[in-house]
DNA sequence: GCCGTTTTCGGCCCGACTGTTTTCAGTCG
């Protein structure tokens, strides 16, 4: 998802445009490249264009040239890009719809259009149905079922779907497919190995001399709903769940090449395609090559080391400055799982969890946590049960009189207290100050003005017992744009006041997200992984908090959850 | 349209699958 509509946003999606009419009208197909390019570069913007337009900084942005500066300066101008507008005029948008159709692409959209007069989805499915389609050359009856079906593909909404949704999934096909004999290694690659927060599809790669028998096993598991495609080295079908998922077959050999191309991202591996060929190299799916004689391609280290690179991390291969840093040898040293030594948000059975304290804390024991915080939450959250002061303090009270019968975790008694609308605390400081944790979250009137959301926010960092501000946005991934706020305020007061922001790791909240992160990386702000568990099996969306602070290049020593509980003891206690 | 340790012109990542084709175009990732 993504955050209020800028400037820079408004032009990525022109650009995307763009380079849809271009390809329509069957224009050099680089062109279109390049504008998706800068329309994704756009994007992943940290700053805001207006910043870097007045700076005179725009050229000096990989992929923005001479003629997209010029249509970037025109739209800050006019509102407008006259060239896209001359583009566009006389292809309806319905047109252009019709390329988002799986098999539609931008020639068979231009023939149908130009043949038959077909100028939306809607003509499209009646032409295909009334098998008007196979009159046309290079088009068959097959075409045309594949074009009804990539409709109602569409119509179904396979729309992308959660990480934490994706990842049980794939894990249990994965777990089903190495039982298959011949199979040597097998692993989730694409996006969802790189942790991103949405994935549009699944993407396996196994490692076996007998693809066409892991081809067959994996199109006739439970969970299909139907085939897309089976050869002897690529399969791809739809689970019942509307999820499509390919998978991949390569020798063992070339398990290492094969990884690096599938995980992506798409912008990486161009540059690394590019790094090679500058040293004379070539790098396909297969394998890193010199000529015909293969160098590299068994692992992905391998590969990496062919380009004078250390291994990059999945999380960070977005072509988001990683590859520069990798030549520097300047990359991160990123948090790993198993530097995770406590979880900051839990709830439990005293507002909205299902689970007790004791049930929590056991499960967190199981996990070999040195510390958990219990954070249900306070009175304003009435739908959820929240906690009055009477209530919270004879919890702490329990945590307390709990917290003598174990002694390898601390039971750290917290709130998730609501931050009203004024930007002051649902509990007096007295309250407060009885707590080992304070996190202040807002969980209502989202919808205020950027001014005032941001105000309400920073006067609660200013509280001097808050540790952490929980889901700083309040996004709800697919169900909720984040609120407006200015994040950078939020993180230059983070830095000043020592306020720690949260990760939580709820699937479709992950909020900060892995931009915000790694702008709170630069600006020296620790983050704290919640899971905001509602019940003991929860726990494990630490994972997928873990996956968004690698994404934002998080380092270890800013991650709280990576401290010892003794170290965590002094931060808590603060000044 | 972008870009430059072969280049300011001429490239631009590269291969698999499908369906329609008797050798390949289109699409996808």
């Amino acid at each position: 998802m993504i955050g209020a509509m800028g400037k820079k946003e408004e032009l990525s999606g022109l650009f995307e445009r763009l380079a849809d009419v271009l390809e329509f009208k069957g224009e050099n197909p680089f062109k279109s490249i390049a504008y998706r390019k800068a329309a994704r570069t756009l994007l992943d913007l940290d700053e805001e264009i207006e910043t870097i337009v007045a700076e005179g900084r725009l050229r000096s942005i990989p992929g923005i040239g001479e003629g997209i500066a010029k249509k970037i300066l025109e739209y800050l101008e006019t509102g407008q890009v006259k060239h896209y507008e001359e583009a566009r005029a006389g292809i309806p948008d319905s047109v252009l719809e019709i390329m988002n159709i799986p098999g539609m692409g931008p020639k068979t959209t231009a023939l149908v259009y130009k043949e038959l007069g077909i100028k939306s989805v809607d003509e499209l499915e009646a032409a295909a149905s009334a098998g008007k389609l196979r009159e046309l050359p290079g088009m068959g009856a097959k075409k045309e079922e594949n074009i009804l079906r990539g409709i109602r593909l569409v119509r179904d909404g396979s729309k992308r779907i959660l990480l934490g949704v994706a990842l049980p999934i794939v894990e249990a096909i994965i777990a089903e497919l190495s039982t298959v004999t011949g199979v040597e290694m097998i692993l989730p690659a694409g996006s969802l190995r790189r942790m991103k927060e949405t994935v549009g599809d699944i993407d396996i790669l196994a490692a076996s001399e007998d693809g066409r028998r892991i081809v067959e096993a994996f199109t006739s598991l439970g969970c299909v709903r139907e085939v897309l495609a089976a050869g002897d080295t690529k399969g791809s079908i739809i689970t019942q769940d509307g999820l499509q998922v390919d998978l991949r077959v390569v020798k063992a050999e070339s398990f290492g090449a094969a990884l690096q191309y599938f995980t992506g991202s798409k912008d990486h591996n161009v540059a690394l395609r590019r790094l090679a060929q500058a040293r004379g190299l070539k790098i396909n799916e297969y394998g890193v090559f010199r000529g015909e004689e293969r160098i590299a391609g068994t692992t992905e280290e391998e590969v990496y080391r062919a380009l004078d690179l250390p291994l990059i991390p999945p999380e960070l291969r977005e072509d988001r400055g990683e590859i520069e840093a990798a030549q520097k040898g300047e990359l991160p040293r990123l948090v790993e799982f198993a530097d995770v030594k406590g979880d900051f948000h839990v709830h439990t059975t005293a507002s909205d969890g299902h689970n007790t304290i004791e049930e929590m804390v056991e499960a967190a024991v199981r996990r070999g946590y040195k510390y958990i915080a219990i954070c249900d939450h306070s009175k304003s959250t009435t739908v959820a049960n929240g906690l009055d002061e009477t209530r919270l303090l004879a919890q702490v009270a329990e945590i307390r009189k709990l917290q003598s019968r174990y002694k390898g975790i601390r039971i750290l008694a917290g709130s998730e207290v609501d931050i009203r609308n004024d930007g002051t605390l649902d509990f007096p400081d007295e309250v407060l100050g009885q707590l080992d944790i304070v996190i202040a979250a807002v969980h209502s009137a989202l919808k205020r003005p950027r001014d005032e959301m941001t105000r309400r926010i920073l006067k609660a960092m200013d509280n001097p017992h808050v540790r952490l501000i929980a889901h700083p946005t309040g996004r709800l991934l697919g169900k909720r744009e984040p609120s407006e706020l200015d994040m950078e305020a939020v993180l230059k007061r983070a830095a000043e006041t020592g306020v720690g922001l949260e990760i939580n790791a709820q699937p479709d909240r992950l909020d900060l997200d892995d931009r915000d992160c790694r702008r709170a990386q630069e600006l020296g702000v620790k983050v704290a992984i919640g899971t905001d568990a509602h019940d003991a099996d929860s726990l494990w969306y630490m994972r997928l908090g873990v996956g968004v602070a690698r994404r934002g290049w998080v380092g270890k020593d800013s991650l709280l959850n990576t401290f010892t509980a003794s170290r965590l003891e002094k931060v808590l206690r603060r000044s």
